[in-house]
DNA sequence: ATCCATGCAAAGCCTTTGCACCCGA
DNA sequence: TCGGGTGCAAAGGCTTTGCATGGAT
């Protein structure tokens, strides 16, 4: 488990960081909470939202926070984009390296600190394009 | 009233429109129900939703899907981008142009339909910054 | 006259929280 | 030991929706 931090590591935590990781498909909590329920059926959702918290705020994982009314995490704390298909909501990562370029577009032009930049791609994915 | 469509153009849509050009605080439903009251008294706040789902759809105004769990929305239909204070969770419009060309970073590299991009600068604004 | 839009209130969805107990370091 | 973590359930914030009425074209 590489915590930078001074974390406490429970077993649902453990858990949680592992299925996260194991997954491509940016969960939210919900579907989250179904796979880690299959390791550890008495878990609750408070404890995945409580840990997906502290771990997002710990740089363990990331919060994608996305167009969607839905909060998704990403297991993978790499700076990088998500493509998010407008018929299915489902996201999946952009092919793309991430560009911190982009933020020096604002040097000079904006009296807030900067510390970081997201970019979203919309579009719709292979399967709702099959669907037309 | 510059719709491109054949939408009925009622009071309350009208004065929610009007309200949204007005200001550049890309207020969420609550701020802008505060707002069209001072004119429309009996205005429920699901027409104002209701309303800023139709417009938006329309093309008249813009969702603004930002991090935070509230949505806002803009009267400004153009695309363009935000900045977003991590502290306060302000929004204001970021001083660049568009960039269009990078949709293109994804030319044949994903099987999505791609139809538009947002990108979202993070920081701190003055004012949560001289709080420090 | 039609059919979309509105007001009102209830329901819904997702997320957060209080509290007593538990457990990892 | 002890302070953070957990389970449970209730509460909360924001948004959507059903229904009868109203109004724009």
């Amino acid at each position: 488990m590489e915590t930078q931090s001074n974390l406490r590591m429970t077993r649902q935590r453990q858990v949680i960081l592992e299925e996260l990781r194991r997954t491509c498909s940016h969960p939210g909590a919900d579907e989250l909470y179904a796979r880690v329920r299959k390791r550890l059926p008495r878990i609750s959702l408070g404890t995945i939202y409580r840990n997906l918290e502290v771990l997002s705020a710990n740089g363990d994982i990331q919060k994608i926070e996305t167009g969607g009314s839905l909060k998704r995490f990403d297991g993978n704390p790499e700076p990088h984009y998500h493509i998010r298909c407008l018929r299915c909501h489902k996201v999946v990562d952009a092919p793309v390296a991430a560009l911190p370029e982009v933020e020096r577009l604002l040097d000079g032009k904006t009296d807030f600190a900067i510390t970081g930049h997201r970019i979203e791609f919309l579009g719709i994915c292979p399967k709702c394009q099959a669907e037309d």
